[in-house]
Formats: C-alpha cells, structure tokens, sequence
DNA sequence: CACCGGCTGTTACTTGCGGTAACCGTACTG
DNA sequence: CAGTACGGTTACCGCAAGTAACAGCCGGTG
C-alpha cells in the first residue's frame, strides 16, 4: 500500500503549505496586496515555481490566504454575534469586533477586500456583479443566515434577512473603511452612530427647519 | 501675443482629451478594467504615448474615466434626493436610482468600483485605509451632507450625519453588489427591504422563539 | 527663401511581473 | 548498482506599463 507513504507525502506537503502560507502572510503585511510572486518565495526561502506547484497560480495563493483570515474573523464576529444578551448589545458588539479587527491589522484589511489583482493571464472573464471581496459575501451571508434564524420576519423571511445581512455587512464596511481612513472619530462613537441608524432614528428624526413630515 | 494660440491649442487639447476617453470608454465597457493601454489607444487610432502625455499614467486616465461616471451618477441621484416628497419616498427613489444605474451599465459599474489596478510602478505607497473607490467616499460625503443640511440631529451632527452618510452608501453598495451577482429578487423588492432595514424594523420585530427582548 | 522652436505623432526600447519548461541532485527501492 | 520519483533550480516566454528618441508639420523671423 502506499497509504502510508501518500500519508507522509501529504503531511509533509501540508506543512510546507502552512509555512508557505506563513511567509506569504509576513511578505503582504509588508508590501501590502501588490506582493509579488517573486517576493513571497524569497521570503520563503525558495523560488517561484515551488508556489506555483502549491497553489497553482496567484489566485490561488491569496484564495488561501485569504481563507484564513477570512475564517478567523469569521469566528470572531460569530462569538460577539452569539453571546448571551440583548439584540442591541449583540450588535454593537459586533460592529466593534469587526472594527477593531481591521483597525488591528489595516494591511490583511486592505488585502482581504481586494479581488481585483485582474491580471491578464487566463482568467480575465468573471462576471459581473459579484466582484465584491469573498469576505463581504461570506459575511453577509453568515449574518443573513443568523437574522433568519433568530427573527421572525414573516413570508419572505429568507430573502429579506439577505438582502438585510448584505446590507448591514456593507454598512459596516463602508463606514469602516472611511472611519479607518479619516479616524474622525473614535470607535465607540462610530458603533454607536451605526447602531443608531439600524435602529431607525433616521425615520424618526425631526426635520431641521422645514415642517416635518414633508 | 500667445494668448489666442494658447487658447486654440487648450481647445483642440481639450477636444482631443474628449476623443480619447470616449475612446477608453468604449474599450471599458467591452473589456472591463483590465483593459490595456495599448488596447485603448488602437480604439482611438493613435498609440501609447499620447495617452500617456494627456493623462500621466493610467491611474490618469481611469479617474477622468470615473470621474465622468461618478458625475453623471451622482447628478441623477441628487436629483432624486431632492425630489419634493416625503423623507421615505425620496430614499427609495434615491435607492432605485443607484440600483437602475447599476443594472443598466453594469461593467461600468465594476471599472467605477475598482481603485485597485495596484501597479508596481510608481504609486504603491497610498495609504491603508480610503482603499475604497472614489465613487463610494464621493457619494459618502455627498450624503452625509444632504443628511446634515435637512435632519435635526442634535449634538454632534457633522459627524453623526457623515457616519450615517458612509454607512447607508455602503449598504446600498454591497446589496445592490449581491443583488447584481445573483438576482434573487425583483428591483422593487430590494429597495423596500433596504428603506424598511433604514426604517428601524430590525430593531421592531420580535424574536423568533426565544422569549422577546432576551 | 532658409531656418528654427514647438507641437503631434511614431517606432522601438526597458523593466518587471505572472507563469512555465526543462534541467539537476538526492534519497529511497528493487 | 540502476532506476525513478520528488524537491528544487535556472532560464525562459508573453505581456503590459511606461519612456526615450526620432520624424513630419506649421507659424514666426533673419
């Protein structure tokens, strides 16, 4: 049998993998998402076609890196999203982990949103729409999945708490994203801005001189 | 005196600049983002260098590219932001503006969404966050404005108005992205799911089986 | 008229990246 | 000891961004 052999081949090949993925990481922590092929295998200590037999091309590179991280916040935000307290508080919670998150680590942030490394060599033709970075389609879903389950909604509910967990992903992100690059104010008062909007205070709020309601 | 000179030659300048980005306009819209430099100038029958001495680079080019857009969408949305109706029927106007846009062009929509041509050559070093297209910061800001001039938001307004303003464009943004991508409903839909996310009925509604509130 | 500066346009080049083909050593197997 | 399968390397291709250096045209000037 060559289970075992396949068994020790493979294990070998997995750590290589993680090692590889390792120095990819330190290389666009550095140089950010630009990193090139050259770089990261230096950085690992090898040459490029080595990479290449691991993960195919750059795509799959940062597929793979990105996974990982996209994981880990993933778990992250599903912990702030399942603790033991009112709706509310579950909320802020976990726009602040989000936030915190990409204030931490700005450069995987900034990777992490990027799908767009284009490039002309054999893949050009993906469609449009979903062009947004994985990590906002797996969020949305993962918030639509959990507004779904936990809110009635009535008919329809399965589309709504889509549409709803996209949005408030995109939300999240948008307001993060300018808050990360202005920092015009600090993380708790944007948490609290954004709670406040998902909580309707803009249909309840007065107009400023105009006579309200119209 | 050159002045008249100088003034021809701006004109036949500016006539030619106009030649040349409907010429990459077109090659967008056929190609999407990735469209090469050379690509482009054949389209507009002459070669590299000339975009290269109207432009600079081709981060040049793709912003006068964007900015034309990003104009001519944010026009139509001020429009329907302004339009004399109640505060609900303009958001949803507004939101079915941008969706409409967004469906009608939709690889312009991707070029407009896409800051990321990354480059090795000489500008790799633009700060981490605002990685956002211009267009999301533009219709931000434009937003937060309208938000601050009409509501009365108490204390603290310039700021609040600007989170609610980054925050709503990206709800917007990343819904009408998933919408874009997989169709799972009508238009009209999406727009009232979003107005009724915007209206407070997340924090309205009851809970599913747990006991309310808890 | 010949001459010259400025403009538009070209060809041909450099650099740097993603991706690949073909080759090399070494350790393990019969 | 021959064979072979695998980790690794060098050297290369194609392509796109960006540039240098050269070629025609046109109006003003001795």
């Amino acid at each position: 049998m060559d289970t075992t052999q396949r068994t020790d081949r493979q294990r070998s090949a997995d750590r290589r993998r993680r090692e590889l993925l390792e120095a990819a990481d330190r290389v666009v922590l550095r140089d950010g998402p630009q990193a090139s092929m050259n770089a990261i295998a230096a950085e690992a200590g090898i040459t490029k076609p080595i990479l290449y037999r691991h993960f195919g091309d750059k795509g799959g590179l940062y597929a793979a890196l990105a996974q990982r991280h996209t994981d880990a916040l993933l778990d992250s935000l599903r912990a702030a999203l399942d603790a033991p307290a009112e709706r509310r508080e579950r909320v802020e919670s976990t726009l602040d982990t989000y936030l915190a998150a990409i204030e931490a680590r700005p450069q995987v942030y900034r990777f992490l949103m990027h799908p767009a490394e284009g490039g002309q060599g054999s893949d050009q033709g993906f469609d449009v729409g979903k062009h947004s970075a994985p990590l906002l389609r797996r969020m949305g879903e993962e918030l639509a999945q959990v507004i779904e389950e936990r809110l009635d909604l009535g008919p329809g509910s399965r589309q709504l708490a889509r549409v709803w967990g996209h949005g408030i992903v995109g939300m999240m992100h948008a307001a993060g994203d300018w808050w990360l690059g202005e920092r015009p104010c600090s993380r708790a008062e944007l948490v609290r801005g954004l709670a406040d909007l998902l909580w309707g205070r803009l249909a309840a709020v007065d107009d400023k001189t105009d006579s309200p309601g119209f």
